[in-house]
DNA sequence: CTAGTTGCAAAGCATTTGCCTGTGG
DNA sequence: CCACAGGCAAATGCTTTGCAACTAG
């Protein structure tokens, strides 16, 4: 059964709070501030079951450690901008046409991974 | 300067007798049948060499640890795709247009990723 | 010769797990 | 109450690094 811990309710909350995908430290950083006494493994135990739960949904980029999103916000399809100045990843809405050009012949695709890369609008204004 | 070693020439001959992106223990089992002495770190060394020296170039797919593939099976830009079926990853010729309307207001973007899944020709005919 | 390379072992990191205490229901 | 949950620390697994011995040029 799933009880209602703070440290669960800090961790949710610190995902509504982002409102964009939070890596494991990240979310110890912003739930620390409800629980001090939060604990890195906690986090992780908690990720876990929450992916089980699908509370929430992993978001993976090429080459870096996994990220987590609320599921609620993974329930349209969507894709993934990195600030390469804050490393923060945002949600990006819709897709692109012309994919399917992009298959040998042969090729079955049954599903795709955007990422754009480059400097978010809170980097860009700084600069 | 760049020195002629046995086990260089040991990795560099296996990223040809491959001719697909392989991992650093993939690489190692490989070489080792040339030079059994070879050691992981001289593995990791090597490939950090070779990237530098532009000979190979770094494969990262979402949640999965880097491939690397000899540079001249990738000097021009190009996307992936990852067979479900046999996990093999290969080159796709080409790009999309309209990467640009993801972007929200006061977004830059530098560089992009695609990674299209499904199944290959070779496992589409097997099935 | 001798500076770049290697092997080995230890150090780093991110993530996981064991174990015992704490607590929600 | 008491089984699930959490804190802490040790254990992993992968990658990197320090260092002394080795070797290509």
């Amino acid at each position: 059964m799933q009880r209602q811990t703070q440290q669960r309710v800090a961790i949710e909350s610190a995902f509504v709070a982002a409102g964009r995908p939070l890596g494991p430290q990240e979310i110890l950083d912003a739930a620390r501030e409800q629980v001090p006494s939060l604990n890195l493994a906690t986090v992780y135990r908690t990720l876990k079951r929450m992916i089980e739960d699908k509370a929430i949904h992993p978001v993976e980029l090429p080459g870096e450690s996994a990220r987590y999103e609320l599921q609620s916000a993974a329930e349209h399809h969507h894709h993934h901008f990195r600030c390469g100045e804050c490393d923060a990843v945002y949600d990006l809405e819709g897709c692109v046409e012309g994919l399917h050009k992009l298959l040998p012949a042969g090729f079955l695709m049954t599903g795709h991974d955007i990422v754009l890369y480059g400097s978010c609008a809170a980097c860009g204004t700084s600069l």
